[in-house]
DNA sequence: GCATTATGGATATTTTTTATCTTTAATTAA
DNA sequence: TTAATTAAAGATAAAAAATATCCATAATGC
């Protein structure tokens, strides 16, 4: 396996538990709570891991934990103002992926670094390919997640998960 | 440092050593060629992990290799026709940034395997934000790559960089 | 043939990602 | 107030990937 069988831009699968988490929260009705034990035996992942998840989506004020009796996560927020990069954001982090150690600044011809004045154009362009990687990924809220998760799912099915989220959802009264 | 100081969106600094290079050998006249050892003098990086770059852009059809006496590296087409995206997917690769692990078919409500028949929304999503992301940076070729690194490149810098060439490269008579 | 230069494979080191566990803090109900 | 429940935070461990180097081999020109 040669190194260029791998991609360096890559999105980490805690990204893709967090999603799955809020498209299913988003189901939830506003007085239920999910604990982490039931978002994880619903999503099918290890819990102790997917706790660090939940925790990074709560310190972005995308869920809200409420510990204790009855306790779990619910949406912080209306689902219309959650974004997909918001998650990726919460999870992964917003640095930019392309780290510029300005080589324009090494080797024999290197300049000085009072010469270097605006930023390299390498930088620059990955910076504007990263910018409309993330436009796109702010353009797609939560319903739209949850409608397109939904689509293939059989009506069924669709009273099966209703039934599970009745039977493991804590509900305030 | 937490966890989320970080993206998982990154690319390989082989790139950022990959782009530079290539836009130094742009740089050259067409009968001139410029050895691994020169090439990472002037870039300012160790030479025997260049190499495993130049042997990737090699392998990509970017440049050309040519062993023995005199020999080196040299562009193997048009700077027009080389894209940051070309250069990028030689050394980090094409695969997606996102990987789907079909959290659909997982858990205490996963669908089946024939249930699941279009792929999941937020695969798709990713897929479409890292589609522009490529985009961007297919737009940029070689020669704007050359001109905006040069921008802030001094005249005297530059006769210097003209002098190390003739120096350092090898020329075919 | 000989010197030179890239290639490919093997390997080592470091960093990052993934995963788990344990202790602590908060909340509710009895 | 006490007990039960649940998330938060930190420490740590294991696995995977990125980074870096070396060596033997193959090609090229003189």
């Amino acid at each position: 396996m040669t190194r260029a069988d791998f991609s360096d831009m890559k999105i980490g699968k805690g990204v893709e538990w967090a999603a799955h988490s809020c498209a299913l929260l988003a189901l939830l009705p506003a007085n239920a709570a999910l604990a982490l034990e039931a978002l994880a035996d619903f999503i099918g992942v290890p819990s102790p891991y997917l706790a660090k998840q939940m925790q990074l989506l709560s310190k972005a004020g995308i869920v809200k934990a409420k510990r204790g009796v009855a306790g779990g996560y619910k949406l912080a927020r209306l689902p219309e103002t959650i974004s997909l990069w918001d998650i990726t954001g919460a999870i992964d982090g917003t640095t930019p992926s392309f780290r510029c150690t300005e080589i324009r600044q090494k080797g024999s011809c290197g300049a000085s670094s009072d010469e270097v004045l605006t930023a390299c154009k390498i930088a620059a362009s990955f910076k504007h390919a990263e910018d409309k990687f993330r436009q796109e990924l702010n353009n797609v809220k939560l319903p739209e997640l949850v409608a397109g998760i939904a689509q293939d799912v059989s009506d069924q099915r669709k009273s099966r998960i209703k039934t599970w989220i009745e039977q493991n959802a804590a509900f305030s009264t």
